[in-house]
DNA sequence: CGACCTCAATCAAATGATTGATGGAGCGTC
DNA sequence: GACGCTCCATCAATCATTTGATTGAGGTCG
């Protein structure tokens, strides 16, 4: 039914890992497949008995990605946490991803882009941003439902702000893990409802 | 000292316009001098005449996007009014540009991207970035001080969340301005103060 | 042998850029 | 006004490379 479903492997694996690395750097619009299979270190010829066409191949680094972001969202028996946690989580996710394979939100950006123009892509880009985005919403109403949240919280605009933020934090000049921290407490700083009455300020 | 602060007319004007348009639907992967020159309707030849390169016409929709930038924020005299009138307004900017020319988005959303390896072109986008961020940001410290928004909003990171989370709306596949109105009061709440008690629910 | 994988060589099309020529507007001189 | 001159803008034709893709000939391993 969906033969696309199953993890890629072997030499499509490794030629969909560089093709991500070339794209990082320079782009679909640099993307070249003689370069790809250099750094694989095989033919172009043999890149071509793998991958038939540059189109199927851009819509392997795209599954490629899928796989990535599959892995990282299975094992997490976190549903019973608090809502606050949950989102702390979330951000704890997206803070090791930053750090440790930058590459695959520049890859993700430009896939994003690309789908607009592009069903193929689109088909497999569209459901990962679906879901993260569901995600985020889902635990904000579960946060609003508890009172941790504001009540008046939009769980589908909010979590639009919260992904929204999280992505800017990457494309901003000033990038870094620290601008990161700072969005982070903002955004629960956005989220959560006011503690009744802490101390009376002011 | 700085030839290319002049707004840009004329033939080269038409040839930014036309390769804005291209890149809005295909992006710079998919940009040929020679569908500009026909969408133009001048020979390649010529386009070369006015254009001495391809990174050099690229460079030219950098500051051609500018140009309307600038335009659109010369006549703004807004800086007295109370901070969140001055954000419902910066929102409303937005909104604008949103419905009545979604290309420029796009277009600068690619150029933000190609800023990343061209230096050229960062030298345009970055200042346009970072002022708009600045802009928002000295409108939430603003409002901090105004008591109108919360009083430990981080400014910066607030302006990070603000600009991602309009930029989040736009990259949405469910954009649209209903979207994006529902994104503008969520983060209108997400800034301001709670009123102190307005009547006690629950 | 046959399935699977790899490569050197080559193709055809696409693509950024150049060349050499043409027409016209402005301008001073006769 | 006519002539010659220069600059600007334009174009048809062409070039040199790049680039995605193919071909046909192995090679390896069970």
């Amino acid at each position: 039914m969906h033969p696309d479903y199953e993890p890629i492997t072997g030499r499509p694996a490794e030629i969909a890992l560089a093709a991500r690395r070339l794209i990082a750097e320079r782009g679909f619009e640099g993307l070249r497949t003689r370069d790809i299979a250099a750094r694989v270190g095989i033919n172009v010829a043999t890149l071509h008995y793998h991958v038939p066409s540059k189109e199927a191949l851009i819509e392997l680094v795209a599954r490629s990605l899928r796989d990535d972001f599959v892995a990282q969202n299975v094992t997490r028996p976190r549903k019973h946490l608090p809502a606050l946690d949950q989102l702390r989580l979330e951000f704890l996710d997206f803070r090791e991803t930053l750090v440790e394979t930058p590459e695959i939100f520049i890859v993700m950006t430009e896939l994003t882009e690309r789908a607009r123009r592009d069903e193929k892509v689109k088909a497999v880009v569209g459901p990962m941003l679906a879901f993260a985005h569901g995600e985020l919403a889902r635990i904000l109403a579960l946060g609003s439902e508890e009172g941790t949240f504001r009540a008046d919280l939009d769980p589908e605009a909010g979590a639009l702000m919260i992904f929204g933020t999280m992505v800017a934090t990457q494309r901003s000049p000033r990038r870094g893990p620290e601008l990161f921290d700072r969005a982070c407490a903002e955004l629960l700083r956005s989220v959560q409802a006011q503690p009744p009455e802490s101390g009376l300020a002011t």
